[in-house]
DNA sequence: CGGAAAATTGACTTTCTTCAAAGCTTGTGG
DNA sequence: CCACAAGCTTTGAAGAAAGTCAATTTTCCG
């Protein structure tokens, strides 16, 4: 089983009739290999920081690219893992659902990021990637990132530390859901969008917000309304000016700092409030 | 250099004067050799779900065994990285650190759960690690199980799917985070620790919180005022027996259920109400 | 026993949510 | 091209949940 059969649903399609692996036989958004080594995202991407030997190893893995069109999934929750999903360009989010039906928005992927790396735990992904515009994703089939890894040391050594950067990820979120504001949560969510466009060589102070209200607010343990209301407070301060889902950083630096001493300007040096808000 | 030289901090000694790596030259709490393949803890520890040749390779890593007493760390973040811990006895707690020296609290680890996973990011600690009584670990330098591993194509599948766990674990705790009631929250805070112990061998009822208050409100995105009247209100409930650190679940079943409706008893069936509290 | 730390409880405040209404966007079809 | 419906987004007012501050009580340990 390769990853051409691999399971990439459609908006508008029902979710229930699916069976991951058997679906996409014709594959209409298969478009032609893309190889690592000369690829405009390898500096951020799975070949970061990786040598040339062993991006050409990357190379030889079969992988595959696709198309995947605004609304359409990689993998919902219970289906066989078989890929990890590298973003080509576009942009997706993660989601986890509770039994009761309670969902969370787990993160938002830029092109370079890496999908699906919780697959690996029970050999079926734990939640679902869901496009956010028309993308394009790289499938790399986990079998074969094994094989190739298992005679390079530095490969699994680079596989590693992918899994433990998404821990290290995963820890600042918590501790934003834990101890912050929704203030201090927006500020943090927008320049961490902020940082990651840097890298990738767009604007860092001005982008499109591709989710909705609702689903920044899911990710950041909030109700959209309060994200909107919150946006509205951070463009009243001048930190921001937000058209709609086109949002502009007035000040990176001002904004930074609405991370540390929040709503009055005046407590930056308090020798003893801790900082911490609810 | 081997896990024999790697910083265990006491407390009340300065955390600034170590340098991982360097201290605990005499180490007075190293222990006798404890094989993975005779341990008690083999069925819920590193080893689990490993066939009994590639647990023998584990028995032939050079990690340590090493008591750590109440209040001592295995590293501080920005420690540099050697060792992944597996706890034998005992309980520790896991925080993370904000520039501005806002704290969480990411997690307890009973006995056969492992630490520092998040080092092999950058090689250096991101979070501490500290002991919530007297503790005894297993030392594991990773560099040894990078060089046991590479041989072993399925011993190294079992690491990567430790590390897959920790980021579904992180998942739902995104999730408690964002979208669970203080009541919710410590609800599933017990009943995540009622079926690890149970996985352990402790009863699952009835158990004794090694940490304090303010730990389970760091850890939960809670005041310690909160997590004191909430536990009150579990208790006027009849859903546990609380008497100060030791708790008895009464109903297992009753506090899973306050987990889907909450408040008031009558919202199991909403057709459309999503359940979502704040 | 005594003092320090941790936990509980109450009163009050703040923040965020909930509910509701209205304004914008976007896309579709006459 | 315009009208209109559907889906987001914004905004307001009221309510609920959790935070803050403060006073006590309990526990822990030397």
């Amino acid at each position: 089983m390769t990853a051409d059969t691999a399971a990439i649903r459609e908006p508008g399609r029902s979710a229930s009739v699916f069976v991951a692996g058997v679906d996409r036989l014709a594959r209409p958004h298969a478009l032609p290999r893309a190889p690592c080594s000369t690829c405009h995202l390898r500096h951020c991407c799975v070949p970061a920081g990786l040598s040339p030997a062993q991006v050409e190893g990357l190379d030889r893995l079969p992988f595959s690219r696709r198309r995947v069109q605004l609304g359409g999934t990689l993998y919902e929750p219970g289906d066989v893992f078989k890929c990890l999903y590298a973003v080509r360009n576009g942009m997706f989010k993660s989601c986890v659902t509770l039994e009761d039906g309670r969902q969370q928005v787990t993160g938002f992927h830029l092109p370079g990021e890496l999908l699906g790396l919780d697959g690996v735990a029970t050999g079926r992904y734990a939640s679902s990637a869901t496009a956010l515009e028309d993308s394009e994703i790289c499938a790399i089939p986990y079998a074969d990132l094994r094989t190739t890894s298992s005679a390079d040391l530095e490969l699994q050594g680079a596989i590693a530390r992918l899994m433990s950067r998404e821990i290290v990820r995963e820890h600042s979120l918590m501790l934003m859901l834990g101890s912050m504001s929704a203030e201090e949560r927006l500020a943090a969510f927008l320049l961490s969008l902020s940082t990651r466009m840097k890298v990738r060589g767009f604007s860092p102070i001005e982008f499109h917000l591709r989710m909705s209200r609702a689903d920044i607010g899911s990710f950041l343990g909030l109700k959209l309304e309060t994200v909107s209301r919150t946006f509205t407070s951070l463009v009243r301060q001048r930190l921001l000016h937000v058209d709609k889902k086109h949002v502009r950083i007035l000040d990176l630096h001002l904004l930074r700092s609405a991370l540390d001493m929040r709503t009055s300007p005046l407590r930056a040096a308090g020798p003893h409030g801790d900082g911490r808000r609810r």
